[in-house]
RNA sequence: GGGCGGUUAGCUCAGUUGGUUAGAGCACAUGCUUGACAUGCAUGAGGCCACUGGUUCGAGUCCAGUACCGCCCACCA
């Protein structure tokens, strides 16, 4: 195999090399399971993610950015390890939400829904999100998503259509979707049912008025004027639809009234006093006047009470032809006339500011009126029995866990859905209706030939004009998207998805239902494991709103700082469930990251022994040549690539950037480039151990592009496209094998991190001294016998980064004291050096630091001494702490001793 | 009203099953154009781990409670 030769340009810019680099991805057909350029082992298990298909109502942002870069990290990760992956690409039609962003738009052309009618209103959808459509996809790709764009689906596709009217047929088979007339939220703003979730309960300061109801006389049957029961209430508008009052069943004020009849002022309706447990004599007057209506808990009493229920709002919240003398008024407007009404008449006994709940339009903000309607519903009861039992045998498991409870919580009190709409964007509900009143719902694409009850053609059927809730397609996504209904080899294949990925923000919008209607309707759980991300929030804490003006655009900060920035970004900051707050200088790190691997890299291929040819195949390192250091990076790079798995194994992927972060600039560029560095330019280092070298330094490098390709995807493709390759690698990292665990090489490691701290502790004793940092200085070191060799091998490279010269070896610390009674004393481990300054004896900031030295190892000391003279710790703790705390206290005495004699010396 | 999460350096966050001296990045201070990298290098300063009590030889870590912040759920009109 040839190894093309990329010249790698001397700056880091990703906008230069980005966009073609993913271009190289699709040209080489590696994004698809069985994609001509796929390295996928068949045998492996297939790796499916299942991607929340975005909103086709406009621009991606930061939330999207995060699950795609999560997701398309444990696509790549899978590849890498040869499984075959899908992850497919998708948008959702948003019913409710496009309707909302289209209105806005055409209101600002002058027209409305009702200006256009269906038809053009539903033109002028397809017109926006074609427009939106290409826009976000190219989004997604220009963070790097490698989606297998071969299966694009979109909520709205026919494979999406039928797999809706089959799905809603059988459910409505099974009596699982049934009509009714029931109490739904209606949002007056969107003139559209919607479910219980969509309602978003609001703190907002209302008012509390205390209202008379005259109680009738029964000897008159006429409303008295001396006899009346008060009532609380925010919403004094809904009296004209009141058909009682409810009293608290043993409550002794009115215990008297219960069956008697009240009058309801305005619209003069004689009404019941009724006793129901769910009043609370505690608050207001105890009595509560009822509108089953246009309230929930109402309604249940209405139900058990058998109470009429009359409904006074219309569909733009004015008060309908029930409100005598109010009609057409709106509900506001309605209330304040009420209130000055009841006043006049002397009714009106309180008035009082009322902190409260009010529920608000998860769209339009509108408040919602609870009211009346005929419209379509899924009974879920069983449906959610079913997830709960996935959950609770482990089939699905939840990341991270304690979602479990609130997953419980909900499925456990679930009310029946409301699915149907009165909005126009989105999949017709494909119930029929003959003038005689049959229904029949049909999966037929063209809808029934005739009345399945009456047999009345096709022609006298009317089909309802409501759509379904947007999360009734979403809901089938996982299985819909692979073929279903129909039995086909990718859902054979690719069902159950291997990971479920979305923010915890839709566990009950999107996951809740896909996984009621796949265990239902595809007869399996949708997915085994359920990931759940936190939000994007900004600086402060807060969420992301184009009204706040506080979001941040992705494709700005790709512009910026580059995709790879940007995802180095999001995952570092994410955890399972935990919200992250975002600030721009994240991607300056990620930025930096990059800048940092792309200079490594650079300098790796500029280091090349020159008898190496530029376009040399991979061989590995001879062992037989390889020192300390070189020994000690293998390793390190052996402790990452166990970190690495661990990480991406727990999901948790911050550890995962956390460990190759510290690991390629703290290790690999810090340590490990400079130790080799020396070593490499030394002409009496044999020719073989610094081929060696080099040949190490390529081989953890090509390591670690490896492990942070899934991550930073860009960056690590085109830096390994200039490394020499192995014979058995692909053109692509892409499709490159994932590391193999190697072994740690522990006893290299003890003896490069003591020299490490010997190195340190030289340059902190120069610099604290206010020696130029440039100049050379004679340096004496008394080295332990233990790190004899490894001390040796790396003299060279330990000179040159303190600035040594010369460097002189002694055996023991006796012979150093000898040798060098003057000098700044550095005692560092086992290691003491002396650095020889022009002025004789330690110098007076010397003295200050080895003072400052001497008290903090005296104070740990001291600790370590105590905790032995412990006696419940030295017979409880286990032996080996035990054991630890001794060499603690030996190899701190030792410290302190030579301190001392320093100091007094 | 019920439940969940958070509280560790100025800021953003790590901290594995309790065990030596609590870490990182950014910001800060000082010094460096050291032939990969100033998007950098070196060195340094900076923490009563929210509070109270308990368990333990030993607590940032486990338990109970408190405070504050955030979120979810819920039929007080």
């Amino acid at each position: 195999m040839t190894t093309e030769q990329h010249e790698l340009a001397k700056a880091y810019r990703p906008a230069d090399f980005e966009a073609a680099t993913y271009e190289r991805w699709l040209a080489a057909d590696v994004f698809a399971p069985d994609g001509a350029g796929s390295r996928a082992d068949a045998s492996k298990p297939p790796f499916v993610v299942i991607q929340p298909p975005p909103n086709i109502t406009g621009a991606l942002h930061l939330g999207h950015a995060l699950t795609s870069t999560i997701e398309d990290v444990m696509i790549r990760h899978a590849r890498m390890r040869g499984h075959p992956t899908l992850w497919l690409p998708g948008l959702d039609h948003a019913s409710i939400a496009a309707q909302y962003v289209l209105d806005q738009i055409i209101a600002k052309e002058g027209e409305s829904r009702e200006s256009l009618g269906r038809e053009r209103y539903l033109e002028r959808m397809w017109q926006f999100i074609n427009a939106t459509r290409e826009v976000m996809l190219g989004q997604q790709r220009r963070i790097g998503a490698s989606l297998d764009w071969g299966r694009l689906r979109f909520t709205m596709d026919e494979g999406s259509a039928r797999a809706v009217r089959v799905a809603f047929t059988r459910l409505y088979d099974e009596g699982l979707a049934y009509r009714s007339e029931a109490l739904i939220n209606w949002c007056p703003g969107c003139r559209t049912s919607v479910s219980d979730l969509e309602v978003i309960p609001t703190e907002e300061s209302g008012t509390l008025w205390t209202i008379r109801y005259h109680l009738i006389d029964e000897a008159t049957g006429e409303s008295s004027q001396t006899e009346w029961i008060s009532v609380a209430t925010t919403r004094p508008e809904t009296i004209l639809g009141d058909t009682a009052v409810a009293v608290p069943p043993d409550d002794d004020r009115y215990k008297a009234l219960v069956g008697r009849l009240a009058r309801i002022p305005f619209v003069e309706r004689n009404v019941p006093i009724v006793a129901d447990d769910v009043v609370d004599p505690a608050f207001g007057t105890g009595a509560v006047k009822v509108t089953p209506a246009h309230d929930k808990t109402d309604y249940e009493i209405g139900q058990r009470h058998g109470l009429a229920m009359i409904t006074v709002l219309a569909d733009d919240a004015t008060i309908n032809e029930q409100g005598d003398g109010y009609v057409g008024l709106d509900r506001y407007e309605a209330r304040d006339r009420i209130v000055r009404d009841l006043d006049a008449r002397g009714d009106l006994e309180a008035t009082k500011p009322h902190p409260m709940l009010i529920g608000r339009c998860q769209r339009s903000n509108d408040v919602i009126e609870p009211r009346l309607k005929t419209q379509w519903f899924v009974r879920v009861a069983p449906l959610a029995a079913l997830s709960l039992e996935a959950t609770r045998s482990g089939r699905t498991t939840i990341v991270p866990s304690r979602f479990e409870k609130v997953w419980e919580h909900w499925l456990t009190s679930i009310h029946d859905w409301n699915v149907s709409r009165q909005l126009w964007w989105g999949h017709r509900i494909p119930a029929w209706y003959c003038p005689d009143g049959h229904v029949t719902v049909s999966a037929e694409a063209g809808g029934p030939s005739a009345c399945g009850t009456c047999g009345r053609p096709a022609g006298e059927l009317v089909q309802d004009p409501d759509i379904f809730d947007t999360w009734f397609s979403s809901g089938l996504w996982p299985f819909s998207t692979l073929g279903w209904p129909d039995e086909t080899e990718d859902l054979r294949r690719y069902y159950p998805g291997s990971v479920m990925e979305t923010g915890y923000d839709i566990i009950f919008f999107w996951v809740a239902r896909m996984m009621m209607l796949g265990i239902h309707l595809a007869e399996n759980i949708p997915f085994r494991t359920v990931y759940l991300h936190g939000l994007v929030k900004d600086p402060y804490g807060k969420r992301m709103s184009k009204t706040k003006g506080n979001v941040v655009d992705p494709l700005h900060a790709i512009d910026e700082s580059g995709a790879d920035a940007l995802r180095f970004a999001l995952v570092h900051g994410t955890s399972p469930g935990n919200d992250q707050k975002f600030r721009t200088e994240k991607l300056d790190d990620g930025r930096n990251f990059a800048n940092k691997l792309w200079n490594a890299t650079r300098f790796v291929l500029g280091a090349r022994p020159s008898w190496i040819p530029a376009d040399a195949a991979r061989v590995a390192p001879d062992v037989s040549h390889l020192g300390p250091a070189e020994r000690w990076i293998r390793s390190r790079t052996a402790a990452a690539i166990q970190a690495v798995d661990k990480g991406l194994a727990e999901l948790q992927l911050a550890e995962v950037t956390r460990t190759l972060y510290d690991a390629i600039w703290s290790e690999y560029c810090d340590w490990g480039l400079e130790l080799a560095k020396v070593r490499l330019a030394d002409a009496n280092v044999p020719a073989a151990a610094r081929e060696a070298t080099w040949w190490t330094l390529v081989e953890s490098l090509d390591t670690y592009l490896r492990l942070l390709h899934p991550v930073m995807p860009f960056v690590t493709e085109e830096l390994w496209a200039a490394i020499p390759h192995a014979a058995q690698d692909p053109d692509l990292l892409i499709v490159a094998d994932w590391p193999a665990p190697g072994a740690r090489d522990l006893a290299a490691e003890a003896d490069v991190d003591a020299i490490i701290e010997l190195v340190r502790a030289i340059r902190n004793a120069r610099a604290e001294a206010g020696i130029v940092a440039a100049s050379w200085l004679p340096v004496e070191v008394a080295v332990p016998a233990r790190f004899g060799f490894a001390f040796e091998a790396l003299a060279p490279a330990i000179a040159r980064l303190t600035r040594a010269r010369p460097l002189t070896i002694h055996a023991n610390h006796a012979a150093l004291q000898t040798a060098a009674p003057t000098g700044l004393a550095v005692i560092a481990g086992d290691f003491e050096a002396r650095v020889m300054t022009a002025a004789s004896g330690p110098s007076d900031g010397d003295r200050a630091r080895l003072e400052k030295e001497l008290a903090e190892a005296e104070g740990f000391l001291a600790a370590a001494r105590a905790r032995l003279a412990n006696e419940g710790f030295t017979s409880k703790a286990p032996a080996a702490v035990v054991e630890g705390a001794r060499a603690r206290e030996a190899e701190l005495a030792e410290t302190v001793g030579r301190l001392k004699a320093r100091l007094a010396g």
